[in-house]
DNA sequence: GCCTTTCTTGAAAGCGCTTTAATTTCTAGG
DNA sequence: CCTAGAAATTAAAGCGCTTTCAAGAAAGGC
């Protein structure tokens, strides 16, 4: 294992010129650069990554801290978001540490990794309502982006869709195919998505100057086994719904298994529309009655949330950087006029 | 943000002393242990893990490196997998190390990895025949384990499902329900379980002395899409299958899709057997059909494999660990004997 | 009370790199 | 040919920790 003394006292240059010369100063002769970088490489150098960390003050990475116990680890649109974050950050040398914290040693666990050194700034995930991690790491002032936007949203960097702007759409056409029991399958209510997803979804309601139809309106996790298991009894309603939203194509996926039980057809007899996060795995587009969806890839927030990062850390980015991408509503099969 | 140095001349000892009764050395008076430990707490200390790692020349994380471009990283199956992985990593401190690279880039970027002192072991996953990764660590010499069988599987050390065993199982269940025409939908012809899985159908044929379906063996990605479009031909063959298995849910799932659409009735007109990850997301008990499958939930070799290589790194475990679990067969209502 | 052992603590080197300040080597102007 | 200034290089300090080796303090044996 070749370090700088030995690669320096090959070439007969000190660990100063050397250091220089690798790390691109320009108070180096060209030819000696280029002596050196050749020496490098043949001899298979690479700088210790700790003693550069130490020197420079860089860990050279970013942070994901994942709760455990939640489901974020084992969820396909987390996963899908890391790819994006992965994606991004192998350009530019940068890892990803990721731990679970339990949700109590969650301050904890970002403090420890900002003070040990462990990693140059946070990239926050599926923040709640009044999110104490936010709160933290604005005490700490440690850099760090957030996906998705939430109270004083003013003072950090974030990324997220329009969630409100995007159910408001979606509720809305509904409501012009005639639709009024118009159920929706959200997260939980601490979600910050699932809160804007409501207010979208009431906002349409309102401007319509229809009641809200608040008997269906469901807040839970977003599994295909919850979809399933909250949907079915509102299908048994002297009064049930004619379309369902629901906030994950996995809700949807349950929520369709319940119709197909009671013996509907989806786009006949009920609609559905769905918001699709572009999960490679799965695509609406391919249900068996092919989705109406609100469109955006999650992945994009990763590649996005991860160059804002870099940005911030290497100081090119001074004030907060904050964007809300507007999200299309893509008209499929599984929508109709109300019966 | 207090060092070392701070802390110990606050206390008015030595680093060297601080640090011993820190990190729990026997040779430290126990009042003295006490005080400084107190103190490290209040003075909210943490070690920085550059100088740490530095003089320790151990890194405190293990590396995950994904194909960029492979469906890896937006793979559920993966996600559950790195959950176990976590999960168990969390307990001792040790962080996930994650980069993808390219096809073309994998050596490269695991000798980086190694030589840069960033990990002090390796996780593979997805092991193709022939794996030019395993190649490039065992000659590196640098600790790993891999997350699945295959070819000097002697040398290293690995953890895995019976994959063999499990297909020749449910194969051999099917065959015995009066089941001849069976297809499967298997992953990708270079992929260890895959060949594995393959083995084990083809050894129940053999036991039962009837002859391989061929036409029936497909091979391909495992995304719902591909389960669709590669089962829907096979339907409209004039002999066609009664009974499919299935290498993963997601398949299945495409499968499903595509027997509906032709009318037939699972558990009834034809049979599904799949094997089931344990994807915490979607629950093979909760298919409109409930499905037979065969289940070994992954995050468990998560959480397998990070103890062993946890052992290995800490020389706890000298020999190569390995470990190969059998699967068990649940029966559920998507299997009936042959029509 | 003195010397040997056993406990504790401290001084200092070293991990491998970056970077400031100092030094040497060039280049060019007179 | 000498010298000021620029260019290239080096020496050495330092990043924050661990750990070896040495030293001082306490304890036990005679």
């Amino acid at each position: 294992m070749t370090n700088l003394k030995t690669l320096s006292d090959h070439l007969g240059l000190s660990q100063a010129t050397v250091s220089r010369a690798l790390n691109g100063y320009t108070t180096v002769k060209p030819a000696t650069r280029l002596r050196v970088e050749e020496a490098a490489k043949r001899l298979n150098y690479r700088p210790n990554s700790s003693a550069q960390r130490l020197a420079t003050g860089k860990a050279g990475a970013f942070g994901v801290i994942v709760t455990a116990g939640e489901n974020m680890l084992i969820d396909p649109h987390f996963t899908e978001f890391l790819a994006g974050l992965t994606r991004t950050l192998a350009e530019s040398d940068i890892d990803i540490l990721m731990t679970a914290a339990t949700l109590e040693n969650q301050s904890a666990t970002y403090q420890r990794f900002a003070n040990s050194g462990k990693v140059d700034g946070f990239i926050v995930s599926a923040p709640k309502n009044m999110d104490p991690r936010i709160e933290t790491l604005l005490d700490m002032d440690f850099p760090f982006v957030v996906h998705g936007q939430c109270e004083r949203s003013d003072s950090y960097s974030f990324y997220d869709i329009d969630n409100r702007g995007a159910f408001e759409k979606a509720t809305d056409y509904l409501l012009q195919l005639g639709h009024r029991r118009i159920a929706i399958l959200n997260g939980t209510p601490d979600a910050m998505f699932a809160i804007q997803r409501n207010a979208g979804y009431l906002a349409a309601f309102e401007a319509h100057g229809v009641p809200v139809p608040e008997d269906l309106m469901v807040q839970d996790l977003m599994t295909e086994e919850v979809g399933y298991d909250r949907l079915k009894p509102l299908l048994e309603l002297p009064d049930p719904p004619t379309a369902v939203l629901c906030s994950s194509m996995i809700l949807a996926l349950g929520g369709q298994r319940a119709i197909r039980e009671k013996g509907l057809k989806i786009g006949e007899d009920i609609s559905i529309v769905s918001h699709d996060d572009g999960l490679s795995s799965m695509k609406t587009e391919n249900f068996s009655v092919p989705l109406t969806v609100t469109r955006s890839p999650i992945r994009t927030a990763g590649t996005e949330l991860a160059s804002m990062l870099r940005s911030i850390v290497d100081g090119s980015a001074t004030t907060p950087i904050q964007r809300v991408v507007p999200v299309d509503l893509i008209v499929r099969q599984s929508t109709a006029p109300a019966p």
